[in-house]
DNA sequence: TTCGTTATTGGGAACATTCCCGAAAATTGG
DNA sequence: CCAATTTTCGGGAATGTTCCCAATAACGAA
């Protein structure tokens, strides 16, 4: 049983109509009498009419569809995020496409054509740890397919970005630590490839200078996130010769492990060593003692990163603005500091 | 500047050749002079050509795209299976749209008509705890678009399903407590609209039953799934004149909260009363006490039910398998009972 | 040389729509 | 009642491919 699809002609031919004008009734266009449009519409409900997007994308040259293209899936972040902008994205009518690369450059290149093929009318794009190159991303650029960077963003491109004040918010909750009397505060960084890595060091730094502690770089440890090495580092911050008495990580997955690495040595959280991390995902409440973390706007990142999207796309290509929206974070204090 | 998009025929023109000569190079047909085709393959590459899926879409009726509607983002399971089901995907050629429905009925049925919409080649789908009817999944079927339930399914249809053994899981979990001495054990379930809901609270009866257990309606409470009930319920548990010694909760976000209610109070975990839940979700490792929970082969879950789309898409519709893949579940045995 | 074959290629319909342009019909004003 | 509009509609090109059917060229064989 080969199922014809219901087109305009089969409703053009029924009502002796011609399809210019049933596709005039249908899209709502003014130079349709009101009894002929009304007739169309009666039928195309009736024959369960629905409208071919391939074909009108293929003519508009638009598919009102976005990408969005994240590192991972691990934390609830990016899931977060996502639910954001889909929800803008959605009421502004557009689909969305979402790619997760398992923090892999190569997925994300391959997602990357993906997207291009399946003629997205522009990304939402959070780069993966691997990511130093981004001719993948600037391709988007040249072809005239509005980009928008969350996240982690990349530096060398004039594009709109939504992040949140990363070297504030390691700044506050670093110096929290130091108010609450710590005196030798590790830093679990992420890879210097992120912005966000770096960002947060030197949040960290300030926040040291600031209240004239030395920086030792003996406690600054710069890794790539893969979580099976966090217990490698924290093991060996532990079994340094002034070890430290507390430990702020580049994001809550690090800073949980962290815990479980500190109490399954013995030793006590906070009152040992204290934790702080950065995101405020949904473990970091659950986990014991909890933890205290820098909270980002998750939603809100990937609301007004949608929002940002769909304007530039609206938007000509010449004007295309390159701003840089950045949202607050906030210290949401728990039990582990 | 208007980005004309490089096509067959600017390539066929540029070498004097007709576009269907093109096509052939490109597509790799026999027919084609091998030098030709080296020809039209270097001039593409150089042009940086891409092929118009909307058009070829158009033409073959058919997109290499599959949907994915889950109910929610809210823990770590559908994330996880949706990057299984990515993943062979991914492999067979087709790209994905999620879409994600915040439990909400209504929006699934919207989020399945954007899969019409967009002509999807079939879809993966988890109901909503709303869902009572499946008109809006039954065109599908109507329209011979495959269609494969996974987790939480809909029991009149006859497609493929991907599911656990509900049943045994919460066996094995309810018997697992009545081995530790528990005689007095709670359930809260899911809403009675979900199979999922059903097998895991029959699992229970029949672990009760297995022992000698009389049932206590009194200590099942079936619920919503919306987490700030939890507390109510769990409360109204402790405050039963006998209270239960145990709880076994229909998946882990309810265990979770179960435990947090259950400390709040100042009743140890498992000492005063033990915890199960169901899932093995990112968070039930790190909370105190870990959580002892059922565990799904997330990941496979989304890979199968993928496998099963994929198949179902390549065959014909007369002769689609009505396939239930069911998956085996794990004690995870932890702290909390 | 001529005919039958095979290897290549071209032409054009089809896919479902939109949109511009012109034509027919209806309405208005004087 | 006729010209001038305005309203309403149809025709056909265009979108970028695929694919079927011919057509052309080349190449042997008789």
């Amino acid at each position: 049983m080969k199922r014809h699809q219901v087109t305009i002609i089969d409703i053009a031919k029924e009502l002796n109509l011609s399809k210019s004008t049933v596709s005039r009734a249908l899209t709502g266009h003014p130079s349709v009498n009101a009894v002929t449009r009304q007739a169309v519409l009666e039928l195309a409900e009736k024959l369960d009419y629905q409208r071919n997007m391939l074909a009108i994308s293929l003519i508009t040259k638009k598919t009102n569809t976005i990408g969005i293209i994240v590192p991972e899936f691990y934390s609830s972040f990016f899931p977060n995020v996502i639910m954001g902008a889909q929800e803008v994205a959605g009421k502004a009518g557009y689909n969305t496409v979402i790619c997760q690369c398992n923090e892999s450059y190569e997925t994300e290149v391959a997602n990357t054509k993906v997207m291009l093929a399946n003629q997205v009318d522009g990304i939402l794009v959070s780069i993966t740890k691997e990511t130093r190159n981004f001719d993948h991303l600037k391709i988007f650029h040249r072809k005239g397919i509005p980009i928008v960077f969350f996240n982690r963003v990349c530096d060398e491109m004039d594009v709109p970005k939504v992040i949140v004040d990363d070297y504030d918010g390691a700044y506050r909750a670093v110096n929290y630590l130091l108010e609450k009397g710590r005196k030798r505060i590790a830093h679990l960084a992420g890879p210097s490839s992120l912005k966000i890595s770096e960002k947060r060091l030197s949040g960290y730094k300030a926040a040291l200078k600031r209240n004239n502690i030395e920086l030792d770089e003996d406690l600054i440890i710069s890794y790539d996130l893969s979580m099976d090495k966090v217990k490698i580092y924290v093991n060996h911050l532990l079994n340094l010769e002034r070890p430290p008495d507390a430990i702020f990580a580049v994001n809550d997955p690090t800073a949980i492990e962290a815990i479980q690495v500190i109490k399954k040595r013995g030793l006590r959280v906070p009152e040992d060593i204290a934790v702080v991390g950065f995101s405020n995902d949904y473990a970091s409440g659950l986990i014991e003692p909890s933890l205290t973390t820098v909270s980002q706007p998750v939603k809100e990142i990937g609301q007004t990163a949608a929002q940002l999207l769909i304007e530039q796309i609206s938007r000509d290509v010449s004007d295309w603005k390159t701003i840089i929206r950045v949202l607050k974070t906030e210290l949401i204090i728990r039990k582990s500091s």
